[in-house]
DNA sequence: GGGCACATGTAAGCTGTTACATGATTAA
DNA sequence: TTAATCATGTAACAGCTTACATGTGCCC
């Protein structure tokens, strides 16, 4: 994007990358100063803190390239709301229907941030050839908050079925 | 679900809860063992290869409910796809619309597991109070396939007009 | 002068995968 | 009898996070 100071680098990744990927300083700071050592970054300044930023090099874009264009790496899924909700039988159509409405929320909230994502492109003035790519992981941002809060809301109704139907007879006469 | 192998586990595991949690033997066999020193799982038959199954016991069912009520640990996300999206200008329209292309692909073989896991469920007798629950996943996996679908159709007709505005005049005029 | 945000780095350690070793059972 | 599948287990190690240590510059 831009030269750019360790810290920087973990601020943009977490601000602009935050809903696909994620590194910690404990990465971020050990491969910068790998990938200073090969030369496909420089840096610019005294490694005093606060005063040096790290720029691609020629050789970097092309390593980028290179790296690019490698098959994806599959990450094993491990889904905690979905684990829950197999076992639902056992945590209990009430516990269910907090986690489920969290989700929604979540959803809701991402929904949110991506219009701000969106209003901060438009305004920018820089980066017009990147653009039209990051407004893609946006849209893919948008369909899946949108179909999360679509399942949510299914979920709810199907949640409110099964306690129906599992209360105790004494329980839903009361109603 | 039952008292199964650590194997047929393994197995379970993955064709049941495959779209959202996985586990490696490397994890399942010195965890059986764990437990079973705990109390929570009790083995029948010898440690011999294929003579002997694990089931949970009553104060496995208990720390079940336990870990079920904790708060769900979040994954740091990683999404191999929108990161080369995000890098999209440095690996080409042309690449970026073959990614994607697999990613609709993917998405609609999904589908059609959900389908026969569906199926499956429908005519299986018993797991009865479960299958709700179960199907409750099983339509979150159906809802976000969807939405990938949709959005890796929206993506190759913006990817379209990248590449139609990228091209070099003469590439154009060729058309 | 005190607190906060910015900044760099390291070390310990956790989590989980991959690869390997080994053996039983079953079907061709 | 040989190959495939079922089955159990271990060891090495990759990958990454967390916590800590340390320091700078700025603003109130």
């Amino acid at each position: 994007m831009e030269p750019m100071t360790g810290y920087a680098l973990r601020e943009a990744i977490r601000d602009v990358l935050g809903h696909f990927w994620s590194e910690s300083f404990g990465q971020i700071y050990p491969t910068l100063a790998e990938l200073e050592r090969q030369g496909l970054v420089k840096r610019r300044g005294s490694p005093r803190p606060g005063s040096s930023t790290f720029a691609v090099t020629a050789s970097g874009r092309a390593r980028l390239k290179e790296l690019l264009a490698q098959p994806i790496r599959p990450v094993p899924p491990r889904n905690g709301l979905m684990l829950r909700l197999f076992f639902g039988r056992h945590l209990g159509p009430e516990a269910c229907r907090s986690l489920v409405l969290e989700a929604r929320a979540d959803a809701e909230r991402r929904l949110v941030q991506y219009e701000a994502i969106r209003k901060e492109l438009e305004l920018e003035a820089d980066h017009t050839e990147d653009r039209p790519f990051w407004l893609l992981t946006v849209s893919a941002g948008e369909h899946t908050a949108r179909a999360a809060i679509a399942w949510a809301d299914e979920t709810l109704a199907a949640l409110d079925e099964i306690g129906a139907s599992t209360d105790a007879p004494e329980e839903r006469r009361r109603r």
